[in-house]
RNA sequence: GCCGACGUAGCUCAACGGCAGAGCAAGCGAAUCAUAAUCGCUGGGUUACUGGUUCAAAUCCGGUCGUCGGCACCA
């Protein structure tokens, strides 16, 4: 039966490069996770996009000197590059800032208020009568109430570590003149997140095949939720769908407005693709299951906040009572340290995605990342480690397997797929281990485990590698018995042919390439374009995965007698011992 | 500061009340189809430290040290 597989990922802000710990944390797993679906041959739809507010952007914009939007423009160009080199198979990667976002966001407000889960509320801010606006607490510096350290930000010491409220510091100042801000009343809008205490704790009770952390984090929080400020007065965000002059120069959060993205890129995608209601096969189906693929961090806004928002909006562009759904799984990842020490951006201690696509195939990346996700606890990123998993596993029992099975039967047996004789016990309980492979296999795919997914797969390969210790193949049994040689390498083709399969989602390029190598002549996947939409009054570059030409499944394998197959270039490059001593080197590290 | 998670073989990780395991690395051996890639065997751990509960603790409880995250204008 064919499920409709909904992959959210988070939304990167488009402030600065991917790292290697946004791979490891949602990109890798959740692209992993959709190929498997599509794979199954399910209909899977894999949204996300790039966030183009907040205060981070406005930030750096700030301190680079451009305008924000120019900032954005950039890095999220950037991304659309550096995900199609990584393949990460997008049905839509947009960005927040379309025409499609800001209406439905809006929308989306106007139905909560509708409803009366928002409420308005004064609030003290910090304001600059030089600039003549209210100030982003890490805009303003000052003495630290608790240590006394004179450059402290507005929302936490740097010295002592401590968060700080904007309004304790001593003799504040603001970070971009100088001057002194005043203390203004300032109106905002607040979800009611109270609310939604007893529909989101029936919610998260239910999901017991959650990851515990991911669960606990919750539960522990849901009972104390109260109102939360939705909107903020900065000229960086989505507008407010309110008439009157307090609102004109007010702006949405962009806690409150990203995390709608999963629906709005679901909505952008059917119009897109010409089907406007398709987006509802996943959110108003009660059989599809909706996956968020974030990192620790967004464990909140995922389990709680979205959900809130959610349950609020039940029914938007929707006619009969159907609810729509909320996430079936949210598997956060946690997070992945750099040679033992947390990635700091600050510090330079990152390693940006653009530059390691320079020197390494994505496929090694892809691998190293799966084999070493930190699906349980924080995982390292080691250079060691790096070139040992590349050339000791991935190269060594994957890569070489279906290397000297295919150069053997190229020189052997005409460059096609040998007749086997009968099959003997042993060849029949190999095809047997690796049939069953894609059963106990898919599993933990499908359970979202996909680091033991892809241990089990290198497990698999091996068993292989044992039966070609065990079977006639080269030596004199080539010279003297080719037919025993035949069902031999028969045999290995068509396990090599199901381990690629098996391997595809986690090594796609490689994959593609080995099903070359078998003489299919259409490809398993599909492939990403970047393309550019426009709307009434601008447009927009996102990436797309176009899969007309897909034909890959996850099957008992099809390989044909006489099949033509292809000499294989180097499947997997080795890594040069030296690699890992270069790129610590590149890190200033000595 | 408060709340939470984690600390297991050289490395990366599993076991989550019942004899502490895997992969890689290391040592030895076999093989030569293959990018010197493969296969077999062997060695290797007072489970951070410390009290306690239990017939039995890596696992449950308390404390100490260390690492990390959340604490709501930094998702």
């Amino acid at each position: 039966m064919s499920e409709y597989i909904h992959v959210s990922v988070a939304w990167p802000y488009a402030n600065g490069d991917l790292h290697a710990g946004h791979l490891a944390g949602c990109y890798i797993p959740a692209d992993i996770y959709a190929r498997y679906h599509r794979l199954r041959g399910h209909h899977v739809l894999m949204v996300s996009g790039s966030d183009a507010h907040g205060t981070p952007i406005s930030v750096e914009a700030d301190k680079r000197g451009i305008p924000a939007a120019e900032l954005f423009t950039y890095y999220h160009k950037r991304f659309l590059e550096t995900q199609q080199k990584l393949g990460i198979s997008y049905d839509l990667f947009t960005h927040t800032d379309t025409e499609n976002h800001h209406r439905i966001a809006q929308d989306i407000f106007l139905l909560l208020l509708e409803r009366g889960y928002l409420y308005r509320e004064t609030q003290q801010q910090f304001y600059s009568e030089t600039e003549k606006r209210f100030l982003p607490d890490r805009y303003v510096e000052g003495e630290c109430p608790i240590c006394h350290f004179p450059d402290a930000r507005g929302d936490q010491c740097d010295n002592c570590g401590n968060l700080l409220n904007a309004l304790d510091l001593i003799n504040p100042r603001s970070k971009t003149d100088g001057s002194t801000p005043v203390i203004r009343e300032t109106e905002h809008y607040f979800l009611d997140l109270s609310k939604f205490i007893s529909p989101l704790e029936t919610y998260l009770k239910d999901k017991t095949y959650w990851r515990d952390q991911v669960r606990n984090e919750p539960l522990s929080k849901v009972k104390e939720l109260r109102g939360r400020p939705i909107t903020r007065d900065i000229d960086w965000g989505i507008p407010l769908p309110l008439d009157g002059e307090d609102w004109k120069d007010k702006r949405m959060y962009v806690w409150f407005e990203a995390v709608m993205g999963y629906l709005t890129a679901s909505i952008e995608w059917a119009k897109n693709t010409g089907q406007p209601d398709a987006w509802k096969q996943w959110w108003y189906n009660p059989n599809a299951k909706i996956y968020n693929f974030i990192g620790k961090d967004n464990i909140l806004f995922h389990t709680i906040i979205w959900q809130a928002e959610l349950l609020g909006i039940s029914g938007i562009y929707h006619d009969d009572h159907t609810p729509i759904n909320l996430p079936y799984d949210v598997p956060a990842n946690q997070y992945l340290n750099l040679e033992g020490k947390q990635f700091s951006k600050s510090r330079g201690w990152y390693i940006s995605v653009p530059d390691l696509l320079e020197r390494y195939d994505p496929d090694a990346i892809r691998f190293y990342l799966t084999a070493n996700a930190p699906e349980t606890s924080d995982a390292d990123w080691n250079w060691d480690g790096f070139v040992a998993r590349n050339n000791n596993e991935l190269l060594a029992k994957w890569g070489n397997l279906a290397n000297r099975v295919l150069k053997f039967a190229i020189k052997n047996f005409d460059g096609r797929v040998p007749e086997p004789g009968t099959l003997r016990p042993l060849d029949e309980e190999i095809i047997t281990k690796v049939e069953a492979g894609l059963d106990t296999i898919g599993r933990l795919y499908d359970a979202v485990k996909l680091r033991d997914a892809l241990q089990a797969a290198i497990a698999l390969a091996t068993e292989v590698n044992i039966y070609l210790e065990k079977a006639p193949w080269f030596g004199n049994v080539i010279k003297e018995d080719k037919q025993a040689a035949a069902t031999t390498i028969y045999t290995a083709l068509r396990c090599i042919d199901m381990l690629n399969r098996i391997f595809a989602p986690v090594l796609p390029f490689t994959a593609e390439r080995i099903h070359a190598y078998l003489g299919y002549t259409e490809p398993i996947f599909g492939e990403l374009l970047i393309r550019e939409y426009q709307e009434s009054t601008r447009s927009h570059e996102v990436l797309v995965y176009e899969d007309s030409k897909a034909a890959g499944a996850w099957e008992v394998s099809k390989l044909r007698v006489g099949q033509q197959l292809h000499e294989p270039e180097t499947i997997i490059k080795k890594l040069p011992p030296e690699t890992a001593a270069d790129e610590r080197a590149r890190m200033g590290v000595k």
